[in-house]
DNA sequence: TAACATTTTTACCGTTTGGTCAAATCTCTT
DNA sequence: AAGAGATTTGACCAAACGGTAAAAATGTTA
């Protein structure tokens, strides 16, 4: 067999990569990040993403073989981003600090990723087609991790009871839906396009929410 | 003679519609709704859907006369049903009452009508293009409407302190989750593909949340 | 049933889109 | 400075798409 690889690793594809080959693939995943979030992955045109990373449409399929492997590149990219808040989630900590933790980072991850936050939601909607795999695996893993601590956190009564994994997907729902849905928050509380002011009232409401009273029959302030 | 149907020359529109016009826009609407819903607007195409309504494509647009007005009428029809369980909080009732059967309302249309939902997230994901100004005026005003009479209960110390808007965009969030994200809510959870049993747990995690300790310092049960 | 309106189909069109290819240009190493 | 490899470009293509025109078929009514 000749798998002859000059002067690089013993494995055939890792060449190395050159600095005009990472610079243009960052500048493409970033456009693309902008044009997906934007429109979904039907709505998005090569021209476009091409257009926004100023290149040309050929030039951009000399370094991604296809529209679907920009995609996946971006959400592959994503997960770690996704789980890394709920990894930190720990059994040695005080549940309304590790919970609170959570929600603040979660939400901090809306504001400061919202594009990210829809191009996820965007393939979610569409039924997860790339990262189904993902979510049934590694996700639902560190899921069943990480309920396992909820749960003996209310078995020892410093939690309300509930169910820990539907606890998780309404720390999601709520933090997510301000970069999901930032059209209609927005709009519904008389906002210019840009204003991201609400996301202060947004982490009051969701610690009244998540802690001022759900947390165990102790809660200190009586 | 033209007399029968109305005066059809006088005023040129307001013809009315046929039993076969009334029946084909219907087969429409719904098979559209079932495409527009897995791939958003822009992944569905005209042949698709008119193949799901059993239809030749120039068939189908002797009905609609492309495909955004196909989109629109789907969206206009689902406004009224998206207010109509926020229309029904009364300021004379119990809040928990209240909160808890608007919830209860919002998480059975979450579970009766995913696709309607879906429908929506789309639209709101890709900058609501076409229901901006519904959410501007319509929704802002029965918003800023039933925000009034939360933050009546809380002035009365019935409802717990907190952001009223925000408090209905915690119940949007965490209701439309289980329909918009039904596939990674079922991933996680390790069920099969149109098993909707979370339902049960879902209600329950919510009434947790949202009345189990976010209602005012006498909640009864002590 | 004849006349009229409605509905459906067949054939087609212009544009957009994802993607290819070979040639031209640039970059880097020697 | 030259050669090899990497990068960029322009010209192009087939398929898919949204949509149209006009004839054919069907339904409705007097």
């Amino acid at each position: 067999m000749a798998r002859i690889t000059t002067a690089s690793t013993s494995v055939e594809q890792p060449r190395s990569k050159t600095r005009i080959q990472q610079e243009n693939e960052k500048r493409i995943l970033l456009a693309a990040l902008e044009v997906f979030s934007q429109t979904g992955f039907h709505g998005a045109t090569l021209d476009r993403i091409a257009s926004a990373a100023e290149m040309s449409k050929p030039n951009l399929l000399y370094y991604f073989k296809n529209k679907e492997e920009i995609h996946i590149a971006l959400l592959t990219g994503l997960l770690d981003v996704w789980l890394a808040p709920l990894r930190e989630i720990s059994a040695a900590g005080d549940p309304v600090q590790e919970i609170g933790g959570y929600i603040r980072r979660k939400l901090e991850s809306s504001r400061e990723f919202p594009r990210e936050s829809r191009l996820f939601a965007n393939e979610i909607l569409a039924g997860a087609p790339h990262i189904g795999d993902f979510l049934q695996t590694e996700l639902k893993q560190l899921v069943d991790e990480k309920a396992k601590i909820l749960q003996r956190w209310i078995d020892d009564g410093r939690l309300a009871p509930c169910d820990p994994r539907h606890l998780l997907f309404a720390i999601w729902s709520t933090t997510q839906h301000y970069a999901d849905f930032s059209v209609q928050v927005r709009h519904v509380l008389g906002l210019s396009p840009g204003d991201k002011s609400y996301y202060t009232d947004a982490a009051q409401m969701l610690d009244t929410l998540f802690l001022g009273r759900l947390m165990g029959p102790d809660d200190g302030a009586r």
